[in-house]
DNA sequence: GATGAATGAGACTTCATTCAT
DNA sequence: AATGAATGAAGTCTCATTCAT
């Protein structure tokens, strides 16, 4: 019986990803060729079609999978016991991910994936998703602030979380296009941001965070 | 040969570039054929080179109509007295054409740009230097409000015109989508967010800005 | 290596080609695939081709296996006494086969074959042939009756046997395409091509013919 | 102006059609590429689908085309006087179409064109419908001829049309293989057929057809 | 200046067949 | 014997760009 094991045709799967993402990040989406990625990725052509039924299908599917990766920072950063900490923890993780070389292709990929998403439902589906997933774990923390009373009741909780999600979707952008973002300025006025939600009280209790005052330098690339 | 005036040479060349926005906005850059435009615009295909030399001339031409008109709206925070304020007329300017409808392809195609700028050197060169006029416009004025001692002195410049851009970027992002932003609340946070760039006492001034809170509602369609 | 018996193996055989034949009929050859064959039959893609080298391959085997029971017609009008009683035998049995809803799939491939077979040798001989046993048939009952003073001597009996094979042809046709062929009115134009045959004496002993002129309703479906 | 006059229009369509005629009379439908009629026609590839939408639009042209020759014969024998005389011209001059070697490729494609309509709705309207044509031709001569007392009354005019009609596809198919149909014998069998229908006075009067019974031999290519 | 017919390279996807297990 | 994953050649159709009129 020459059926393949799952974890088989989830490396097949991944080896494919993998290469499309080099792919669409270098050439952009629609100037990348499904030959392209069948010499990136090894593959014969048929067997692309095998694993995903169109080219789409590959976009939509790293989206998928980075969303997961996201949805995990969120679960950490919703473990801190302290509200705030966790907010300031999310900034933290995300953040991280703006500077890691690792991700570069997958930002790049990303920005391409917001202009799809104007076009394909299913990319729309998918991307709009995920920022939903990241603007209820800013909203529950929120809200968690406001019952522990260390952040103002009159804060929107999903005003501050979408204007949060776009500044770091901003951001991704800057840092795709290459842009020499000083990310230690940016995070401490993301900080200011977050400061300027609490009490007064709270205010002074802000630590700097790491992600944007490493003590090397973050440079991208 | 009979030539045309430079003014009639204008027309058309803007008639086809409002077919092109509208063509690129309803079906994205790449599945928008030279053909849908000729359609939408009612010249002949020749007649659309005699205008622009390749199709991606036209996102070009689309990214820097956009930034001259950007261009205007820095000049007119710049000619603010107090420069607090003109920071927050900015906000109140650019967060203004957030919302309104006519600018709804050009917000959209504005991501497809963005998208096209990873891959383009001419369009990353454009839409790049686009964002650079209104960072400049800002660190501008926040240098200026530091010299007047409203702001703290030790909030860099660029970091926070780079912030705030990024998250207007966002905006723009998630309005494209068709997503409820509630901008009321958007607004306030942003303007929350210049707050605490400043001194103590000039935070508790800080008035509420129409464009994010109007009388009327603010809702995107 | 457990070799399986010869009726097992003729059962698999025969389950390949049932689910050819619905597949054929309902997508037509060139747009049924090996996989939907594999669907529809529930033996595997690699089974296939233990049974049969070469889709065009079920094609020819279809064709035959209908020449065989064809065959089995001739010969049950062959052995009629009466030469003339066995030529409206003929027909009628091959009339009665032009109703059978059973036969659908079986007509609607024939007249693929028919296609096929001005492009493939092998088709060609196969189809071609199962009508020269037809023609043959005909020819021999013929001569029989011109032999016996039934038919008048002058009839060419391969001219009349290609005629009469052609008009089953069209009839099948016409079957095929659905359309709501009156075989009773056709039955009779038959029998009156027969008749004309005939010397003066034998044409009025022309009876009904019960596959045209059936107790029950002749219609298609 | 450039654009093309529509005599311009029609040659470069006929020289197209032409090319796919020959290249689906030699190697079907199926195995016909773009490529070929490319290769046989001298045009573009792009200039094919810029008269026809798609390959199968090709099969549906020709199919027309026939049609629009076949319905200039009915009309030839609609003009005939006596309807008797009009049947047997019409048989005549279809049969003749059936030895002329200019339209072997017609004939060919003919075959394959049934096989498609049994798949595509187009096809088989377009088939259908041209068969449609003949009929109600014939079955206007038999119902003059009924009405003049020439034709039996009790004769069903759409069956025996449907029959003649039936018999000669059945030929066109034979003769497409290239089988040695020996049309003056199978044309007898014809008339002997619209002989059965006559009244026995009329019966006697029928000439013989110089289609069928042609000086020289009517052989096929 | 304007037109639009023509081009042809190239993209995505399908599918009959093979062969290691 | 049976399986089904893998292959890769090939096919249809699209589309940015050109150029004769």
């Amino acid at each position: 019986m020459p059926k393949i094991s799952d974890a088989q045709r989830e490396t097949r799967r991944q080896q494919i990803l993998a290469a499309a993402l080099r792919c669409f990040s270098r050439d952009g989406f629609h100037n990348t060729t499904t030959a392209d990625i069948v010499r990136e990725s090894g593959v014969s052509q048929g067997t692309l079609y095998l694993y995903f039924t169109t080219k789409e299908d590959m976009v939509v599917a790293l989206a998928d999978d980075r969303h997961q990766s996201e949805a995990f920072l969120n679960a950490l950063a919703q473990s801190e016991q302290d509200p705030v900490r966790g907010l300031l923890t999310l900034i933290e993780l995300h953040g991280r991910g703006l500077t890691e070389p690792r991700r570069l292709d997958a930002r790049r990929v990303g920005v391409q994936g917001w202009a799809e998403s104007l076009r394909s439902p299913r990319i729309h589906a998918s991307v709009v998703g995920g920022m939903a997933l990241v603007r209820e774990a800013i909203g529950q923390l929120i809200q968690r602030g406001q019952r522990t009373g260390q952040i103002r009741p009159e804060v929107d909780p999903d005003g501050v979380a979408r204007t949060l999600i776009a500044t770091f979707q901003g951001l991704v952008l800057q840092v795709a296009w290459g842009e020499p973002v000083d990310l230690h300025a940016c995070g401490r006025t993301m900080r200011d941001m977050i400061g300027a939600l609490l009490t007064d009280a709270g205010k002074l209790t802000l630590a700097a965070s790491p992600a944007f005052d490493p003590p090397a330098e973050p440079s991208l690339d």
